[in-house]
DNA sequence: CACTCGTGGGG
DNA sequence: TCCCCAAGAGT
């Protein structure tokens, strides 16, 4: 064990990455991060991260921020709920702890957008405390350290149980780095560097030469497949309609054209006259085809079809969505959208 | 507890 | 082209 650890932190001193947030002191400055690289590569996060500490510098500053303000900073990273929990969060900080960051790992999982994983590795990180971490990389490193034989996600006690055995409890943060950048460098996904790597006398996986197999995974069905009619309104002064999208689900908080779903027997211009009625009340004329966008999400698939339309009648009314807005087409950078959204902005700045 | 929730890149 | 999945959490 102690030679574990001792080989794995020699490792890291000589090969470890240099990233922005390890130089950071401030929890807040690691909480940021930490939720920024949920489900996120690193090469993604890195151009946010500082632009985010910039913006927001501090918790106060963030919860004191409009909410539109913050989805906007975080506009292209996805996943928007952490955006909103983040913001949540820092209202939770500065009510309930003066603004000061907790440092007990009980407060910390009270806040949203913060479980297990992420708690282990802002207290870690900020203030060396010994909780152990379970992400994408540790569930790799550990799948094939003990050759498991199950898909991780049915053994998720188990390598938690083997992460907290694992812990340098003399250097807590050192050691979770540590392991998040075996799995990022060494013990990649595809092709591992065994040859590289500072576990490979330990590694039952290496030894019995299954590291390419594991870990094991589990088969998933295929996705769903949805034709979205999508209209960009326009009226005769050449305004732009928008709606604002649910506060919570999918794409929560963010501006849309609107649209929905073609229901099978029905045309494009059909659902898009259709869908413009229930959403929004008011009458239109669907006209050219602008742009067709496919988009793949986690759990289906889409393919925006998106025509011109005249505004004809009726009065604009916030009905399935959170609220309406004309814009024009400067103006319409200042507001959080989509990125399957962002591509038909793009199509129609070519077409001006 | 199975499902929901974005986007980008690798193979 | 298609599948996989990346510093996971909420419900």
């Amino acid at each position: 064990m102690t030679e574990l650890r001792r080989s794995l932190l020699e490792w890291y001193g000589r090969q470890g990455r240099d990233l922005p947030w390890r130089h950071q002191s401030d929890p807040y400055a690691i909480w940021v991060s930490e939720i920024m690289l949920q489900q996120t590569q690193v090469k993604t996060v890195i151009p946010y991260y500082q632009r985010w500490l910039d913006r927001f510098p501090t918790i106060k500053d963030l919860a004191i921020a409009d909410l539109q303000t913050v989805l906007k900073a975080w506009e292209g990273l996805g996943y928007y709920a952490r955006a909103r929990n983040l913001h949540k969060a820092a209202g939770q900080i500065v009510r309930d702890y003066n603004g000061v960051f907790p440092q007990r790992l009980d407060e910390v999982l009270t806040l949203a957008g913060i479980g297990r994983t992420t708690a282990g590795g802002i207290l870690s990180a900020a203030f060396n405390q010994p909780w152990s971490i379970l992400d994408g990389n540790v569930k790799r490193v550990l799948s094939r350290l003990v050759a498991l034989p199950v898909p991780p996600k049915k053994a998720i006690e188990q390598l938690w149980q083997l992460s907290d055995t694992l812990i340098d409890p003399q250097h807590p943060r050192d050691f979770n780095q540590a392991l998040m950048d075996l799995g990022a460098i060494v013990c990649t996904r595809s092709r591992p560097s065994c040859d590289r790597c500072p576990w490979m006398p330990y590694c039952q996986a290496y030894s019995q030469g299954m590291q390419a197999q594991l870990p094991m995974r589990e088969s998933s069905p295929p996705l769903p497949h949805k034709r979205i009619g999508v209209a960009v309104i326009r009226n005769d002064e050449g305004l732009i309609l928008i709606d604002r999208r649910p506060a919570n689900g999918l794409l929560g908080g963010l501006w849309e054209f609107p649209g929905g779903k073609i229901e099978p027997n029905e045309t494009v211009e059909d659902c898009i006259r259709r869908e413009i009625l229930e959403e929004i009340g008011i009458d239109i004329e669907v006209e050219d085809h602008l742009i067709s966008i496919d988009h793949a999400y986690t759990h289906f698939r889409v393919t925006l079809i998106v025509h011109y339309c005249r505004y004809l009648g009726g009065e604009p009314k916030p009905i399935q969505c959170e609220e309406v807005r004309w814009v024009t087409l400067e103006e319409i950078d200042r507001f959080p959208f989509p990125k399957a959204n962002t591509k038909i902005i793009e199509a129609l700045r070519q077409n001006n």
